[in-house]
DNA sequence: GAGCAGATGATCGAGTTCCGATCGGTGACC
DNA sequence: GGTCACCGATCGGAACTCGATCATCTGCTC
């Protein structure tokens, strides 16, 4: 069992909220079964009708625990993206491991392919719209992290192929994310099995952006 | 006076609901200071922080006014979201009449700027992500209106073009809805004034789509 | 067409309910 | 016996309700 250290970790001046850190093995499956609760509840009734309460009624947990783990309702919703968004990261490690794209084009293809699978099996996929970081409550002092996910991606491509030495690439895969992720929510919207319109038309609106962009890597 | 009979009516069973319907000439007054109200505390503590009590202070009304005009919070914020629409609707026929743009392609890019000039000058705009219908709260029976502001988009363009018989054209619309919406969004997301980059290439996205699709019209 | 009176709409704000969050206490693990 | 996990009654504050009160409209009378 790998321990999980955040690396956020004590600030400067004494943190005495409680914080999420499992010390105990059965932590981690607390953790999880409140996650696992709060997606279901996030896909039954949405985002903002979300309680607290639900959530543990769901985990079968009390109240108290909730707040054992985290400081508050929203930090409660940021780790469930954040889960999710680790998940996707192993999902298009996965099928980009096993399908072997001839290029980075088109192992963005398989990403965006992981990506609508996984608003078919992950719950509370759908709402929780990351390509963007944290919209709305504007955070206090830390740099809203707005764009890191094209970054993360970025690091993935790059360990599997030799990216094109172009400082714009990152503001490219930025955009690419951003169309993606508005087309193929565009797609879940209303139709639970995803728009196969919007889907393929993600597709080939990425694809001809990259293309037109970095013809050696098509 | 014209008597202002909703549409809606009474449904089957009884409809106790209050709803909105200004009746004498105050209210709608009343309503637009409410309106604006819930704009400026949205620009200033965002979105989710706003409470039904600032707003009514900050209209000088009282709470229970706020609620005969508005069922809950959610719809407030709709409310505001739709007159923000019906502003930007006008801002695009204002400027598609003043600037009178050759092709209708190039009438888009006006609705581009036209939407960068609501972010900038327009209270609570930013926080308002309309290309999508409401997200989140399953409506109750009424079809959650996906995708219509890109068919009364089409509306306007075809009140000045003669715009191409294609069927696909409304689709093809909707697609440049969301990714301006994601790409503006994106701009504005830290940067008060707009990110410049990605206003550009949002225009630059936008052109190339419709050029690929609509040559004769470029 | 001025004045009045009843009806109906608009406003108010104290009271209620609901929900996010706390805290002191109890039991499980080391 | 000391730490950690868990519970759930309780608190505080925000969402929302409701009956009373004020403003405006309608239409009748003279």
């Amino acid at each position: 069992m790998p321990k999980n250290k955040t690396a956020a970790a004590e600030q400067t001046s004494a943190a005495p909220l409680v914080r999420t850190e499992p010390i105990q093995e059965r932590s981690a499956a607390r953790i999880d079964a409140l996650l696992d609760a709060a997606a279901a509840v996030v896909d039954e009734i949405g985002f903002d009708r979300l309680t607290t309460a639900m959530v543990a009624d769901r985990a079968e947990a009390s109240i108290g625990t909730v707040y054992r783990y985290f400081p508050d309702r929203i930090v409660l919703l940021q780790a469930l993206r954040d889960r999710a968004i680790e998940r996707y990261r192993q999902a298009i490690v996965e099928r980009v491991t096993g399908e072997t794209p001839e290029t980075w084009v088109e192992a963005v293809g398989s990403a965006i392919d992981a990506f609508v699978g996984m608003f078919r099996t992950e719950p509370g996929f759908r709402i929780i719209r990351f390509a963007d970081a944290e919209r709305g409550p504007v955070n206090r002092d830390e740099p809203p992290r707005v764009g890191f996910f094209a970054l993360r991606f970025a690091d993935i491509l790059a360990a599997e192929y030799t990216l094109p030495d172009d400082e714009a690439l990152t503001f490219h895969l930025e955009i690419v994310v951003e169309l993606v992720d508005a087309l193929i929510n565009r797609a879940f919207l209303i139709d639970m099995a995803g728009d196969e319109r919007f889907i393929a038309e993600a597709r080939t609106v990425v694809r001809e952006y990259l293309e037109t962009r970095y013809p050696a890597a098509a």
